[in-house]
DNA sequence: AATGAATGAGTCTTCATTCAT
DNA sequence: GATGAATGAAGACTCATTCAT
């Protein structure tokens, strides 16, 4: 389905660069080389477009995570897994806002969870090896533990590379203190 | 300046009722009971009061954290604040969503840090307390621990009560989860 | 382009009858019969019509000037040229001056000497001929000339016709002094 | 009366700068610095302030004339009028326009004569003392040829200094021409 | 006489949507 | 399926005008 990818493409660098809000219809058509009238036929509105977008983010973070979360230690992986994240929320700031202004403009608010399911389950299992392996403390609970563990490394994030302009140094620290803080949430205890 | 809160007033209700792209002017306007022609002596566009709704949500949150997070012991205080903030989600649903999507839509993002400020800065200076108390570990950075507190908490009474209808049992556990979460990432190491 | 024709017509209509300014985008489309965003297809503002009306003026002006002036003694073809200069802004009084006065306002004022073009060229070659002839003093410059005369007959129409009511028999005279003017001025020296 | 003067100054500035068509009240009490409502103690609408304006520049021009054309010949004077009318073009080029396209737009066409009414006898005086000291031909009637005048010397200059940017040289080669073309409409037949 | 906040009618302008080709 | 000119409803925005102070 050629011209279905070329519309979430275009709509992808559309809103990055205008805001949803801003783009129109017309924005994306031309910059995917379509008519205005061949949108319609793959999908409704503007907005519709957005779940196929997240979903192109996620994939490409499941990528990422896969390709450099790869230590054997839990620790170590606890270090990539947010490293990764920080990176790839750097690398597309304006995507990740978008993504997430964007489906609660629109009616999909409840596809989040669907969205983030590969995300969320993954970081569950490697919790779950963990905690069989007793390198993260035995009465946490792997799915809620992977949500919130995932809505903090993804918070901060945001904090310090969209909200803020930190300035590095400082940007620094703050992702050392998540990664202290995540560390001494999972620890063992002794 | 009756007026101006009047607009960020009828701002609030009419974009949570129809969403931020719904709301046309005309709807504020209607609500607030003024001309026109007064809006626009007030605010350049619909999106620019955005802020000033943000504000008005994390002077609600202060009030309610101030009136609710009164336990002596840092324990009890971690309970009563994710009680707050997930009670004021869950009751201001629609505005919460449009705070996170309208700030990201506006060209205000970088208000956000001012916005969260007071948040940051309460939270922050009680930690600072309980660490001079040994109730927390003496590692901890309170300004940067503040915001990945604020963080986590928010991201997951989000994924609770916006993106998600879990039914109640789960949503219990997951909010029990996080507390442990938080507890064990803040333990005074013995 | 048929539509745009349409636009052009029903532009001189409406800014015939109701003046530039108090035209609307509005009176234009329902004139042409078209659609309100139709117009924006073929032009940006209402002002920008103005060089293309202004190029059907002269258009006009050009065909009347062909027919009429027709004589062969260069004495004859100047009465027949203030003549039909006379006439057509009397005749088109109302497009006349919004030419004059809505090409100031558009910030088209540059277009002024391409649009009069072919009327200063037609008559610089009449010049040339009959300077050849030795019809006119053989001094005078053809191009700058024509523009200088161009000028002085259309500013004693406009002062005649849009300015000024002046009884008939005035107007008569002042015509003709015009026209004694110009002799004298073009007159080949004996 | 102080206020109206500096409506009248301001009307000016704004117009030059911004067009009469998109210059607002609001803009010239702005400039004025004066109240919104003020205006509508001196002008019922912008368009009202055009005759004064009108005024101003040919009062203004007047003086220029009284000031430079001081000749005894007439030959000499006709010089330092095109010279005059030239130079107080160029230098408010932008008020010369709004002047043409101002009153055309209000209903004070017909005022037009009355501004002007100075200039014309002035020049019409001139042309008349002319003729009986011989200087200009006799046959000429001195009302009527002073209007031509003033029309070819400003259509000239508003062709050289608004609608067309000629390179010096040619500029200096058209105002010779209009100085020979008037000398020989004017010059007492030999 | 002067003010300037407020008004709201009137326009401009956009843009989702259609449909004949 | 694909096109893109045309549509016109909907909204944004302006600005002349008023009027209580």
């Amino acid at each position: 389905m050629e011209k279905r990818e070329r519309i979430i493409t275009a709509a992808i660098e559309a809103f990055s660069e205008k805001g949803v809000e801003k783009t129109t219809i017309s924005d994306i058509v031309k910059r995917a080389n379509i008519a205005q009238g061949t949108f319609y036929l793959y999908f409704p509105s503007k907005l519709s477009v957005m779940p196929d977008i997240a979903s192109v983010f996620v994939e490409h973070l499941m990528v990422e995570l896969n390709k450099h979360v790869t230590a054997s230690s839990f620790k170590q992986q606890l270090n990539q897994l947010v490293d990764t994240v920080f990176r790839t929320t750097d690398e597309h700031k304006k995507l990740a806002v978008l993504i997430y202004s964007g489906l609660t403009q629109s009616e999909h608010l409840q596809q989040w969870e669907t969205i983030y399911a590969p995300l969320y389950d993954w970081l569950s299992e490697r919790l779950e090896t963990a905690k069989q392996a007793g390198s993260v403390r035995h009465t946490l609970q792997a799915d809620y533990t992977a949500r919130i563990m995932i809505g903090s490394i993804e918070s901060t994030a945001e904090q310090l590379y969209l909200y803020n302009q930190e300035e590095h140094a400082r940007a620094k620290e703050h992702k050392q203190e998540l990664i202290h803080f995540l560390s001494h949430a999972l620890a063992a205890s002794e």
